[in-house]
DNA sequence: GCACCCCGGTTGATACATCAACCCAGTTGA
DNA sequence: TCAACTGGGTTGATGTATCAACCGGGGTGC
């Protein structure tokens, strides 16, 4: 059976445009805006947050990172004045923070367009879609079932 | 029409396995074998090459890889006792570093097998495949006509 | 020859990601 | 009450990725 060789070609095919597409649409991201990845995605959040602000722990648990990457991360943007910390871990977009947003969300929804969206027809999406809801899922599945052994709370 | 609403779930579909397959597999391969990815890739080349050796053009070509990466990656690697960097820009796998990427191969793809093959279809790995190789061939147009405006050898 | 450029490689600076260690406040439980 | 634990947050160290600047040799054209 060929199985074998179509995972191989699937896997390798995939990290060739993991790799090229997200280097593609960071780049052209930074080169347009002076933004990271990672300073849009959080000026994102906040942006989509009552306010403009939000609470550390919101962003974290939207964004699924580290702790220590988190708080890293919201000095250097507070450095370069994208947001401001107030009293009791609170995060808030500056106006400067905000204009940058909306500069970079024009500029990272046409690059989606452009390399992601506009090649792929609509079944192509579905599949895709699907494809990444199971592979999360089985992550998923194996994150709870190390949890379980290592805290067997669940069997009584 | 939805077809804007499929484009933004698949990309953010997209977007959560990249970030959580990728890191599951690193994360394991990691705390399994002490490499990291970048590690594994250069190893990995070094040992489909005969010899075990080649030289650093061909590594970056084969990674698409900055020079200056490659650089850091390599005397990184050498002080670990990985690879061994021999006269006129040719790297070499040491007996540890043989050792380590034959361990990290198993880990890998077990790995792989485990989040990615055995939870997708034939189909979907070949609907994958395509999605990845159209995304792919679409950046390179792009590049290529950004190359063409720079260097408009090819009109005459 | 010589000025010029290209290209492979190195280096330093900076930003980003991760781990471990720590601080502190609120809970829990003896 | 007080000790132990938990969880959010910070810090420092280390490894990684990128950019810009530089070095050196090998063409190319004059």
């Amino acid at each position: 059976m060929s199985a074998t060789a179509d995972v191989s070609a699937a896997w390798q095919a995939y990290q060739r445009m993991r790799l090229q597409l997200n280097g593609r649409i960071s780049r052209e991201l930074y080169r347009s805006t002076g933004l990271s990845e990672a300073d849009f995605d959080i000026l994102f959040l906040l942006e989509e947050s009552p306010g403009g602000s939000a609470r550390s722990i919101a962003l974290r648990c939207g964004l699924e990172w580290e702790k220590s990457r988190l708080s890293h991360q919201l000095r250097r943007m507070q450095g370069r004045g994208l947001i401001t910390k107030t009293a009791d871990a609170v995060v808030e977009l500056t106006d400067k923070g905000r204009e940058q947003i909306a500069a970079a969300r024009a500029c990272h929804g046409a690059a989606v367009r452009r390399y992601f969206g506009d090649v792929l027809t609509d079944d192509q999406l579905a599949a895709l879609t699907a494809i990444s809801d199971q592979v999360v899922a089985r992550l998923a599945d194996d994150s709870a079932r190390d949890h379980a052994h290592a805290q067997p709370r669940a069997e009584a």
